[in-house]
DNA sequence: GTCTATAATCCGATAGAC
DNA sequence: GTCTATCGGATTATAGAC
């Protein structure tokens, strides 16, 4: 694997584990086994390998919320995407992003951020979509709220999740938009 | 206003500003006005300035929610205290603080947080709670689990208004939450 | 392309005068 | 209680040999 492989790799490693702001060059280079030559020759700085890399990792998960394009009637597909393993207390490799004030005031970086998540925000809306068309959701919903109120729910129970150091806040938060759904079905058949 | 008071203050600004991590006691003292001397007689040094100013602005914060055991029905507090006017872009003074590594790895400081966020939920969960028994949610909704919902909409909601740099997301969040409640609370009137 | 050496600055903290 | 001077180490980045 190339010097800039492995650099980008290290990077995407240690912005998950420690955040942008808290990660050095010096740490980035440790961990890929690369002097500081390679690195700044690859690389302009800091900022030049973190877009690179969050490049990377935001096309990664954009191609996860594909599953919501995935078979199956429009509500399983948004309960089942929903309901996919998460592991809350390391955060959303993208979400977590937002709130390091080095990274929102980086506008090549966050605009990396917004257009993933406008990505996954299309595909949820899309979803919902077909579910109101199905007759499985009220037509009172607006897709485009309810895209960001279920994104919303799962970058929020990240947050609750690392708040308590515990998986269950995340799979407790994920259960009650469910249910919320399901109730919301139940309205849009006895219509 | 003494020299100690100054300095939580100026650290409660810097950490909705630029977060935890971010600020430096050298930029606290800056914006106090105080010398470095005073800042280590008060303080015995970065961590314990910041419990004290953690646990200063979790009171306020914790204060906010107690609108959930206001007056009007249980569902018109839910949806009164999802709509509260909040900031999107600047995102929430104690839900931030889960993101930075540094805090979650101080067990002092994310114990606060957790605390926090445990006064606002029970809140949540007793509302809910009385929104079922007074028939306005469907029993098939668990307290504890619609709880971390909708503390998760919110908490979401600002992650995707500062992925965008615009309050609107976090307000399409909470529209498409209260949307949801209410075709909940037609599903149970049905029954 | 990769390395080591070094720069200038900032970090959090301590010492000690007043 | 508050100040200034200073410490040892880390930071991001550059210079220049190989």
């Amino acid at each position: 694997m190339s010097a800039r492989e492995q650099l980008t790799e290290a990077m995407a490693e240690l912005l998950w584990e420690r955040g942008y702001a808290a990660t050095s060059p010096r740490d980035v280079m440790a961990r890929a086994g690369v002097g500081q030559g390679s690195m700044y020759h690859h690389f302009s700085g800091k900022h030049d390998l973190a877009v690179e890399t969050f490049t990377e990792v935001a096309e990664v998960l954009t191609e996860g919320s594909s599953v919501l394009e995935g078979d199956g009637s429009p509500l399983d597909r948004l309960k089942g995407y929903l309901s996919v393993p998460r592991p809350g207390t390391r955060g959303c490799r993208i979400g977590r992003m937002t709130q390091d004030p080095q990274v929102v005031a980086d506008a090549e970086l966050i605009a990396i951020v917004a257009n993933a998540f406008d990505i996954a925000l299309g595909r949820w809306e899309q979803a919902i979509a077909d579910a109101i068309a199905a007759g499985e959701l009220p037509t009172s919903v607006v897709p485009a709220d309810l895209a960001r109120t279920l994104a919303a729910v799962i970058q929020g129970g990240y947050v609750l999740a690392r708040a308590k150091g515990d998986q269950a806040p995340m799979d407790a938060a994920v259960r009650g938009a469910v249910s919320l759904l399901d109730a919301a079905h139940a309205a849009a058949t006895h219509d």
